[in-house]
DNA sequence: TATACTAATGACCAATCGGTCAATTTGTCA
DNA sequence: TGACAAATTGACCGATTGGTCATTAGTATA
């Protein structure tokens, strides 16, 4: 494991217990057994610290959800997109607590601008599951379903991470799909009205523009030693500079680098921008 | 305005917008145009000024449901929990955002312990709102169905605090109302199970002890100078030392001190401690 | 006006913070 | 082994924190 790494893993079990402006460096190096000036080689400031750990994880627990999400049938995506949501939370749970303190909390700018993207990404993916699952037979309460979910999904998600029982992600998936699916049919008095429908899209940028890519792709094709994962990035590498393939070839070439888990956040990016 | 007034509303709104641990006296203390000295003439410590600002609140609020759920016929009690409780909040929207930030963040211990207190008391009078309104049919659904009700409202609590739309106590409160019906009725998986009973009971020792009362009695004895109120409280410390009249009297002496505003908490510890 | 008392001040304190950098250890060559 | 470079250290820095206390200002009484 890198330096770097080993950081990000014992900041990540400090602050989610005693939250981030609640723990200093010297106790990160202390718990990590190195110096006050190793941690200064491995990141420029405390707060780059937390902005790689919260980067981190939401990359890979959207990528997670977005794939859950997709590559299910209709019937089956609430289901799916629950499972994969309490399951990727509970795996990280350090990474939960850490969120759900900060969210509320962070004054930290580019931290708040990082969590109220992912906020803005899961609103989306929740949206399009919604249209996909019901239809336009819930168009005018939507966003309030929207809420409803996220609100419950939080009720939830705080009674698991600070009680110490364990539990069963399935039936928490088989609740949740129950509930929405009751609220998507029945619900007739939404209190988050269609009027509040430019709150979901102003100011979000979903897709990453050419440069950002193209920085990513630079740095993949570095960090990959496997042949294959390589040429197939050094063609996408071209195809985004200037487009000739089909999207069957383009969409063979992303999966062949989603393969690896360290390549996910990059193939989801490039999926989105290709669309 | 007291000075001890004063420092709590001033402390409240920077409170509110940077977190209690963001804010430091110096800034309260210039915020009020006192010097710092001043400060500690009113509060031991910082922490002592938290507990008091969240204490004032906490009884205000618990207060104000607990009549409003009381208070109501039983087909009108889960529109009154509702109302009541959004109208509260946003009268005090600084205090709610205070309570959603610290919540999940502090580690005063004392705090935490306050928190805690309220949390299990919401969860007492939503249970046995619900037992009321809905009978034995929603045994085994109510503490999932506490959970999804307290999640909900968080939901819109959130998007009410930190969004600057002006909104509609009375349409929310309908809203909720339906799914709460919606839910109640027809969810059959639950995920929070009657396993977790104890969780809703465990420490909690809602009623004051003797002690605690008198006290609060002896206090409210020396600020109130209405004849009527001092004489009714006097007479209560006496049922408090050695208990000779009926509720119907007790009840009545009561209702004598609850219209001062001042005296709201004291009533409701009393009405908890006489049944 | 002199006295006695409280209310209020702000310079000051030790502790802690994030961050730096000269000095030292460690690793790697010929 | 010796020489050089890279990695690592921890004493140190200025800034800020919650909290204290000798001093001063304000006021009512005699």
């Amino acid at each position: 494991m890198s330096k770097k790494q080993l950081i990000m893993d014992r900041a990540l079990e400090l602050f989610a217990n005693q939250g981030f402006e609640a723990t200093s460096v010297q106790q990160i190096t202390d718990h990590c057994g190195i110096s006050k000036g190793a941690f200064y080689l491995s990141f420029k400031s405390k707060d780059e610290l937390i902005l790689e750990i919260i980067n981190h994880f939401i990359q890979q627990i959207t990528v997670d959800i977005d794939y859950a999400v997709n590559h299910s049938k209709p019937d089956e995506k609430l289901y799916h997109f629950f499972h994969t949501t309490f399951h990727a939370f509970c795996e990280h749970a350090d990474f939960a607590k850490l969120l759900m303190k900060e969210h509320a909390h962070s004054f930290n700018e580019k931290l708040l601008e990082k969590l109220h993207d992912y906020d803005q990404r899961t609103d989306q993916i929740l949206l399009s599951m919604l249209e996909t699952v019901y239809g336009d037979k819930i168009d005018h309460i939507k966003y309030d379903l929207i809420f409803s979910i996220k609100g419950l999904i939080n009720g939830y998600l705080n009674f698991l991470l600070f009680s110490q029982h364990q539990f069963d992600v399935d039936l928490v998936a088989k609740s949740l799909v129950e509930k929405t699916n009751l609220l998507a049919r029945h619900v007739t008095i939404p209190f988050i009205t269609n009027k509040y429908e430019n709150m979901f899209q102003k100011n979000f940028h979903g897709k990453m523009d050419k440069h950002d890519l193209l920085q990513l792709i630079a740095t993949a094709i570095d960090e990959s030693d496997i042949i294959i994962e390589q040429e197939s990035l050094i063609l996408l590498k071209e195809q985004i500079i200037e487009p000739t393939f089909n999207k069957t070839i383009l969409l063979g070439l992303i999966e062949n680098i989603r393969n690896n888990p360290q390549h996910k956040w990059l193939a989801y990016n490039l999926k989105e921008y290709f669309n």
